[in-house]
RNA sequence: CGGGGAGUAGCGCAGUUCGGUAGCGCGCUUGGUUUGGGUCCAAGAGGUCGUCGGUUCGAAUCCGGCCUCCCCGACCA
């Protein structure tokens, strides 16, 4: 490709409103540009990168006995219907009317799709195991997205569906995912940790989310340096420490004016925040049988921990969770700052308490009367729980739930994600099969996706300096770039064309206009793996300039080597990313 | 949805306080110059100042409504 040609240019300056490196990179270089909030146009250099992701997804899916499709991005409603899905998604997904008035679903995830293929094509058990996948464009219409590529509304995904007839099938298809998808992040040479995760609005039964670590990740991880425990801080469990056993003492209510907040209140008591309960109140949306009812939830951890609301909603079954309003909290006998389960209204309202604070002897809790807590509250005596559950974020230097040593909490982006539905699906469309034993049951499904966009801009994250991108061998638009300097041209055109005959892919900087700063610039910004510089000063010792954009050092190559010695190159940086994936796959 | 910020030429910005009919740098076009890390000179093109309405002799500027984008939070395969 020429580059007088491409359709895209460079910027001096990123716009204003890119505040992520990978967006300014990706927009500065002429890789991308924005339509509107979370959709973006992917210009001619963004979309060879996504054909090698796409490709490398490809060979991985392929090797696990993938078969490709292309499943619609408009579906009617009614699949979405009959799984509930309909119902229970709110805004973030995209609805519409043809022109008769059927309702119409933009697709966010082919769940409802794959599984009304499966209820059409799968009779037997003969035809299972099967693994189906297709890279689609997906709309989500999150209520607010960010950072560029990193979280958007519209967006390319590699998503797949396995087929089973039995859960060791599923379990089988599973840990052969959890593989290719290692194998896919090191062939785009970006680093990875699996980690345990919640299900969401998937349903199902185990899931593990695909992180790319950094700082400007949207997920908190929770990590065990020790033993190697990793998980999504919604779901990570800790060890809770042992509460010192006490007699229960005599409850007794004290006045503690202006202690709205645990710190003020365990500084005015002198006590240790840990001798404190405190109480969050929310309001969950929860489907009973066909409709949605809006509970009260009184959620009580101890008062040096936090909320955690994943598993709340998990622990009360919630569809939604959000904070309760003040007059909600008055109505049910509460006082906000000063609220404890004792003496509250106890009529549609869950009160969850988490199973630490049951152990915890004489803790301070408040008196549901502003400027009053109670001491020496017991679990039991005092007050009881509709639900005791593990409702606790872990935290930094909390204790690991496999060896105990102080866990570590770390930012991800999450850029794939593995997921045991079950029959959660099949069940709900009649997508049976007949067994051997002529018995029919649900197909037995899992999911698995992978952004292409978020993973180039993870990319980009991850393989940038102060001068540009710097994109791995194996998914850079070009392989090449060939910059041609003054007294250079003619041998440039030859080389173009001796590269490309060879089936190098070269991007070739044939403008004459601009400096040799200028373009040294571009070609650094556009981050190509391999720079050949070709100029009268080079050409006059003996050659042209052979850099990787990823060092400082030039070779001066004589022309008649150059395809040689840089499809020898391709091949070390390539392998070199190979031996990568082969040594995490062993 | 709550809080904050911003919409002026392709990009980055000034001008708004105190109303007088729009400017700078980069980019773009033309000519010259220069030619190994964003040369220099000159001449140009390009903007209903997000939008609708109001106040006024006169609005980018004051007032009101709306739209859009960004950031934080809520939310989130």
């Amino acid at each position: 490709m020429r580059l007088s040609r491409l359709f895209g240019e460079t910027l001096r300056e990123a716009p204003a409103d890119a505040e992520f490196i990978s967006h300014q990179l990706l927009v500065r270089a002429g890789y991308i540009r924005q339509l509107g909030a979370g959709i973006f146009s992917y210009l001619p250099l963004a979309r060879r990168v996504m054909d090698k992701i796409e490709n490398i997804m490809r060979e991985e899916m392929n090797a696990i006995g993938g078969q490709e499709l292309t499943m619609p991005v408009v579906h009617p409603a009614e699949i979405w219907k009959e799984t509930g899905r309909w119902y229970q998604i709110g805004s973030e997904m995209g609805r519409m009317k043809d022109s008769t008035g059927r309702d119409m679903v933009l697709a966010m995830t082919h769940e409802e799709v794959v599984t009304d293929l499966v209820r059409d094509i799968i009779h037997s058990y003969r035809q299972l195991p099967a693994l189906i996948y297709h890279i689609q464009t997906k709309w989500r219409d999150e209520p607010r997205s960010r950072g560029g590529l990193i979280r958007v509304r519209e967006f390319t995904m590699k998503d797949s569906y396995s087929l089973d007839r039995d859960w060791e099938g599923l379990d089988k298809q599973y840990w052969a995912h959890y593989q290719a998808y290692f194998n896919i992040f090191n062939r785009c040479d970006l680093p990875t940790i699996a980690v345990e995760s919640d299900v969401g609005m998937m349903g199902g039964k185990q899931a593990h989310e695909f992180m790319y670590l950094t700082p400007i990740g949207e997920d908190t991880l929770v990590l065990c340096d020790a033993c190697g425990y990793t998980a999504n801080r919604q779901v990570a469990t800790f060890r809770k420490p042992e509460p010192e056993p006490e007699e229960p003492k005599p409850l007794e209510k004290v006045p503690t004016p202006d202690t709205k907040t645990i710190e003020d209140l365990a500084n005015f008591l002198g006590i240790p925040q840990s001798k404190t309960a405190k109480a969050v109140f929310m309001v969950a949306t929860i489907t009973e049988g066909q409709e949605d009812v809006q509970k009260f939830v009184f959620a009580v951890v101890r008062g040096d921990m936090d909320l955690n609301e994943t598993k709340l909603a998990n622990a009360v079954k919630a569809k939604e969770l959000r904070p309760a309003h003040e007059e909600e909290i008055k109505a049910i006998g509460a006082e906000p700052g000063y609220g404890s389960p004792i003496g509250i209204k106890r009529e549609n309202v869950i009160v969850v308490v988490d199973d630490l604070v049951t152990k915890s002897p004489n803790l301070v809790a408040g008196a549901n009367e502003e400027g009053y807590h109670y001491l020496n509250v017991n679990y039991g005596r005092d007050f009881t729980a509709d639900i005791v559950a593990d409702i606790v974020a872990a935290a930094d230097g909390y204790a690991c739930p496999e060896c105990g040593a102080p866990l570590r909490t770390v930012r991800g982006v999450e850029v794939g994600n593995i997921f045991k539905l079950g029959t959660r699906y099949s069940a709900a469309m009649g997508a049976l099969f007949q067994d051997k034993d002529g018995t029919r049951k649900p197909v037995i499904m899992g999911s698995y996706g992978i952004g292409v966009g978020r993973l180039m801009a993870s990319v980009v994250e991850e393989h940038h300096d102060d001068y540009g991108i710097i994109w791995p061998i194996t998914i850079a638009p070009y392989q090449v770039h060939i910059v041609a300097l003054k007294g250079g041209y003619d041998v440039a055109e030859q080389l173009y064309q001796a590269l490309q005959d060879a089936g190098v892919e070269t991007l070739f900087d044939d403008r004459t206009e601009p400096s040799p700063g200028e373009k040294f610039n571009d070609a650094d910004l556009i981050g190509i793996p391999l720079r050949l510089t070709v100029g009268g000063r080079s050409l006059k010792k003996g050659g042209v300039e052979l850099k990787r954009r990823a060092e400082k050092d030039i070779a001066l190559v004589p022309v008649d080597e150059v395809v040689a010695r840089v499809q020898q190159e391709i091949e070390v940086m390539t392998e070199a990313i190979m031996a990568k994936v082969r040594g995490d796959a062993t």
